[in-house]
DNA sequence: GTGGTCTAGACCACC
DNA sequence: GTGGTCTAGACCACT
């Protein structure tokens, strides 16, 4: 299904929960889609189930999936509510991470078309929702 | 100088680092300024030297303060050199983050109106260097 | 699996790090074989674990190791992209390492004759690959 | 004189070191030339003269200048003695390096190359002494 | 005074 | 079990 990347630091159970939610929300997987059992999925990462688990229960806290006893996972589909405090975090590290690029001598004009080029391309791909 | 958040689970050193990231990218520390000595900003913030050593040794890796035994830590001046490796993965951090908060129902438009936000704000900020 | 010097005024952290390069320049640790968990080396040569940990970082960010938390530390496989700068400054250091031996009176053919055979010795020891 | 470079790391004192020694070994500096003294020097650089002191002290540990009371400090001539501690030194720093130079991808005859243009330049500067 | 290294030992997060 | 963070406090080298 995906690729794990050991050697960026992050922790393996943190890459699948952001894999999971870049696959939601780009849409390649549809709301009420069933994922892969805990034990699946462990065995074709060969890592440890717990691991495994502990991704998906990240995944429910934030709000991406919802577990059914006896039947897996399924993702949700997108609220459309607003928290207001992860709003705020993540306007914060786009602000942050923008100045980092200018400061090390990005052009403005090259970050603007690249932002164009993001939303542009996210209103094409959600014209068939 | 600054404020910590102990609770937030953030490794103390790396919001030192950040602090000082923003401190500099935003100008308000002037290059080979002085920064406080390792000793001295332990006690203020009340924490240990070592954890500030640790977060000044980061931003040394990171390129943006240098330190010289003897004379204190200063910030750099910018090299201006496009590091590809870090540019990438800063743009594909920001492409997530759109990504999520559009997901969340964040109106393209306002989305748009924010980055020209943050990009004249940039380049008004810069017209003094 | 080493010795280290406690006298030779070299900190022992940095001679880790010299170790565990030579070990995997040369092909003893082959690319993303598991070397010792903190602790254990620590154990091993009778120092601090905290000082295990600053060599692992250290050859962490010099690429040669990755480490994977609950998990290990792993050799990296070498991604052969020349770093100019590294590249400058090991070219600057050989050529005044040979100018100050050539000073001390070693003679340049004997000279020659060494670095061929390091030259030699290493597609030899590479063959194997 | 010289230009330092606080960025690197490198101790002041040694850095001027290595200047000095640079210097003598490409002959730069003849045998028994006079060099500045410590507060002239001192005051160019506009660092501490105690640093160049410990500098001259350690060039001349080194062998390669000799100071005369109330006249100033001068280069030695070359004694074309073998330290053979000293020359082993060496001889494994510049093996290190070039092993780390061959493991990043710098090819082996390029390397071959680089070093012969050293010698050579060593024989044809060196005719006129 | 400055930064840099090291120890002893605690605690946390991850697998 | 693993790596990662942090503290308390000592000692060294450099300016």
């Amino acid at each position: 299904m995906f690729q794990l990347d050991l050697k960026n630091g992050k922790p393996i159970y943190e890459q699948i929960v952001d894999k999971f939610k870049e696959f939601i929300i780009t849409g390649v997987l549809k709301p009420d889609e069933k994922i892969p059992s805990v034990r699946d999925l462990a065995k074709q990462l060969t890592i440890n189930p717990n691991t495994i688990q502990k991704a998906y229960r990240e995944l429910e806290y934030q709000g991406y999936v919802y577990s059914v006893q006896g039947l897996g996972s399924f993702t949700s589909s997108p609220d459309k509510i607003l928290d207001t405090n992860k709003v705020d975090h993540l306007k914060e590290q786009i602000n942050n991470n923008i100045c980092e690029l200018l400061y090390m001598g990005f052009e403005p004009d090259e970050m603007e078309k690249y932002i164009k080029n993001i939303l542009s391309s996210w209103k094409g791909g959600r014209q068939n929702d």
